[in-house]
DNA sequence: ACTATTTCCTGGATGC
DNA sequence: TGCATCCAGGAAATAG
């Protein structure tokens, strides 16, 4: 389940391995999950453009395109020259992953896996697929190159702002976390994680925590994130990054996943609630 | 204007 | 062994 660590790590790696490329086919199952884009409208967009940068927002990988035909003019110009010259929008190719959701970069010859959705071809001979059993996930392009993500970047965003953006909802604070349209990027793992850090119960309303409190939830937050994307993500369920490797935080989780295991901190039994759904797990002695 | 619940999807785990 | 059932969850849609 790809969340802000795993997408971090994903859109690094494609990258490293794409940007420079060209976009000449695209290929579009008919299954083929979308978002707001219909397929015919992603191929027409992707096809015959340059992919300038890979990087993510939020939960998105985000692909900034460029037209073929403006690339070499682009890359020569000043900023300032460009301003001035530069007419056609750089559109942008979204891509949620979902649950199941994969990017991979391979060779046109290699076998054409089960629940492929997406196949791009590259100037450079290779392919860029999408592969999603659960098609949970979801492709969309923005002609205008101004895609808006939701809520900020739990990264960026300071303290003072974070403590505005949870203070005096009722909502339970995991449910918060969860929501990116307050704080994009944060799924189920990384909230369970960064409430223990913190020592907060899930289910604690956000209007019933401290300003010290939720201050200390921001630095857990950032804490947990940098924490693993350094490790590569976490590799739960089929998780794999753009170079076929597993990420290594799973090692680290504390609470996630660990219904009825020891604290590491108290030794109490760790709960499992659900929360929207969701399995929440904390600790009944370390967080209140 | 809110938040809570349901729905979409398939593979893997579990149960009888 | 085989078949049914349950469970995982991001976020849109729907209900409250």
């Amino acid at each position: 389940m790809p969340e802000l660590p795993e997408v971090e790590t994903i859109a690094r790696g494609l990258h490293k391995r794409v940007s420079g490329d060209c976009i000449e086919e695209v290929w579009l199952s008919g299954k083929a999950p979308t978002f707001k884009s219909k397929p015919a409208e992603i191929a027409t967009t992707l096809r015959g453009t340059c992919i300038a940068t890979v990087r993510r927002m939020g939960k998105h990988i985000v692909f900034d395109l460029i037209p073929a035909s403006e690339k070499r003019t682009r890359s020569r110009l000043s900023k300032k020259t460009s301003k001035i010259h530069a007419s056609a929008p750089s559109p942008q190719w979204i891509v949620h992953l979902g649950m199941t959701g994969r990017m991979v970069v391979c060779e046109p010859a290699d076998e054409n896996v089960k629940h492929t959705h997406a196949v791009i071809s590259l100037a450079s001979g290779r392919e860029l697929r999408f592969i999603d059993s659960r098609r949970f996930g979801r492709l969309s392009v923005v002609s205008t190159g101004n895609f808006e993500a939701g809520g900020v970047e739990p990264l960026e965003v300071d303290r003072e702002q974070f403590v505005t953006l949870f203070q005096g909802r009722k909502t339970p604070i995991k449910s918060a976390l969860l929501n990116q349209k307050l704080l994009r990027g944060v799924g189920n793992i990384y909230a369970d994680e960064s409430l223990f850090r913190a020592g907060i119960r899930p289910r604690r309303r956000a209007s019933t925590l401290s300003r010290e409190q939720l201050a200390h939830l921001h630095g857990s937050v950032q804490e947990v994130l940098k924490e693993a994307i350094a490790l590569g993500g976490s590799s739960v369920s089929d998780y794999v990054d753009a170079d076929g490797e597993e990420g290594f935080f799973q090692l680290k989780h504390r609470v996630y996943g660990r219904e009825g295991e020891r604290c590491l901190s108290c030794k109490a039994p760790i709960k499992r609630v659900v929360l929207i759904g969701r399995s929440s797990h904390y600790c009944p002695n370390c967080q209140k």
